[in-house]
DNA sequence: CAGTGGTCTAGACCACGTG
DNA sequence: ACGTGGTCTAGACCACTGC
C-alpha cells in the first residue's frame, strides 16, 4: 500500500489486505462465483508482496467467503442448495447419513418486529420484519416446523415473492447480495403444543428439539432468526467440537 | 529431511513435519505444558526451512495440540479445568453466560462393554469399560445426569480411583497421557424416565436434552462415550457454525 | 541483552487446468 | 505453452519475554 497511512497501522498488513478484499466482496465488486484478480495482480495493485496477499486470501478461504482452485484462480463463494444444506443443516439419521429436507409451501407475511425479533436481529424499536412459516418434510413426512424472521430493510420485497426455494441462503446471495457466512444455534428440548402437534401430525406433549438459529452476513450483521421445532425419530442434531 | 525418501513423498513437506511432531507429542516426548524446540532448531534438525516448520506448528496450534506464545516459545497444550469447560461444555444460560457445573460424587464401575460401547468406542467384542455415573449441579441444584464409558485398555486403573475431579480431560492428560482434542456431540430431545426424574428431582415426562458425546484423542481414537441428560431451565446448548 | 515467535519480502519450482 | 494457486526456501526486521 505505497506508503501505508502515516503511522497508525496497528494491525498487520495481511489483516488490512483481508479487510480491503472483504469490503470489495461485500460491496458486490465481484459477482457470486466470479474470479478475483490473480495473486500477483492484487499484490502489485495493493503494493504488498504476493505472500501477504496469499495470507489474506487464505484467511478469506477459511471463512468460506472465497474458494481457491489450483490452476484456475480465486473465486467469490457461490452458495448452492447442496452447499447450504451441507454447512447449515446439521440433522443426521442415527446411522450417520445427513437428512436432506424438502419444504412445503411457505406462508410469508410482513409485520412490525416483536421484542424477540428486535433483540435477535438488532433492529430499531419500530423495525419491520418478513416472517416465513413453513413445514419441512423428509420422505414426504413432516418433521420440522420453521419460523423465520428477516429484517425488512434488507429483504424488503421478499414478502411479495410468489415462490420461495427450499434453501434460502443461495437465494439471499443471488437476489440480495447477502452472503450468510456463519450462525449460532441454540438448542433446547421442548414438548409439542397444539400448533406444532397439528403441523407435524404428532401428539401434544411429544418431545421436540427446538433450534434457534441466528445467521450472520459478511459484516457480522444478524440477517436471520430461525426457530426450528424438530420431531426427530432415529435422528439427531450433530455438532462437531474442536 | 536430508534427501527425502527416494520418490514416494506424496504429501507436502509441512504435512510430514506436522506428522512427525504430532507423533512425538503423542509419545509423550515432551510433557504437557512443556516447550518444543525453537523453530530454527526444529528446522535444522529436520532438514527443512524455518517457514516449513512454522506452517506445521501453525497447523498444530489450530488443532489445539500446541500453543504458541510470542517471545516465549511453542508449548504442548496443558489441559486445565477452565480450558476443558470452555472448549467442551457448551451449555449457556439464556442471558449468554456459560454455565460452569459442579459434580457430585461419582459411582465408578468396571464391566464388559455392551453393544453400544463396543460400537462407539470401537472395542473388540470382549472389550471392557470403566463406567462413571454422576450428577452435575449448578448452584447446588442437579441439572445433568451423566453416564461416561471409557475403554479399560487405556484407563485400566481408573476404576480404583477414590476421587475423581470435576473435569476429566485434564486428569486424563496428567495421569494417562491422553490429550482429548475433539469430539462429536449428537443432541436429541427425550422425556425424563423414572431414573432421571429421581436423579434430577423432576417429574417424569419432563423434556430433557440428551447429548451423546464421543471424544477423540490425538490419534483420532475414540476415548470416551458420554451421555448427558440435561434439564435446562432458562438455558440452552450452543453450537457455532461456520 | 539474547532468544523467541510474528510479519513481510523476493524468488524458485511444482501441480494443476485450460487452450 | 501459459497462467493459476501450492510449496519451499532464505533472509530481514519487528514485538514480546525473560534475564
Amino acid at each position: 500500500m505505497a506508503r501505508r497511512s502515516p503511522k497508525i497501522d496497528a494491525r498487520p498488513l495481511y489483516e488490512q489486505v483481508r479487510e480491503a478484499l472483504l469490503q470489495r466482496v461485500q460491496a458486490g465488486h465481484w459477482p457470486p462465483g466470479g474470479p478475483l484478480p490473480s495473486e500477483p495482480a492484487l499484490a502489485t495493485e495493493l503494493g504488498v508482496s504476493q505472500g501477504t496477499v496469499r495470507k489474506a486470501l487464505d484467511a478469506l478461504a477459511q471463512a468460506h467467503i472465497v474458494v481457491r482452485r489450483q490452476g484456475r484462480g480465486t473465486f467469490v463463494v457461490e452458495q448452492t442448495p447442496a452447499h447450504v444444506l451441507f454447512r447449515f443443516f446439521n440433522i443426521f439419521s442415527d446411522d450417520g447419513v445427513q437428512i436432506l429436507p424438502d419444504s412445503t409451501k411457505p406462508r410469508v407475511t410482513r409485520a412490525r418486529a416483536n421484542a424477540h425479533e428486535i433483540k435477535h436481529l438488532a433492529l430499531a424499536a419500530d423495525g419491520e420484519v418478513v416472517r416465513i412459516n413453513r413445514v419441512r418434510t423428509h420422505d414426504s413426512a413432516p418433521f420440522v416446523a420453521e419460523t423465520i424472521s428477516l429484517p425488512c430493510d434488507v429483504f424488503s420485497d421478499l414478502a411479495k415473492c410468489a415462490e420461495l426455494p427450499n434453501t434460502l441462503y443461495d437465494f439471499f446471495q443471488r437476489h440480495y447480495g447477502q452472503l450468510i457466512v456463519c450462525a449460532d444455534e441454540r438448542v433446547t428440548a421442548v414438548v409439542a403444543r397444539a400448533r406444532e402437534a397439528r403441523l407435524l401430525g404428532i401428539a401434544k406433549g411429544t418431545p421436540l428439539l427446538r433450534i434457534d438459529r441466528i445467521a450472520f452476513g459478511i459484516d457480522e450483521r444478524a440477517l436471520e432468526w430461525r426457530v426450528s421445532l424438530c420431531h426427530l425419530t432415529a435422528a439427531h442434531y450433530l455438532a462437531r467440537l474442536g
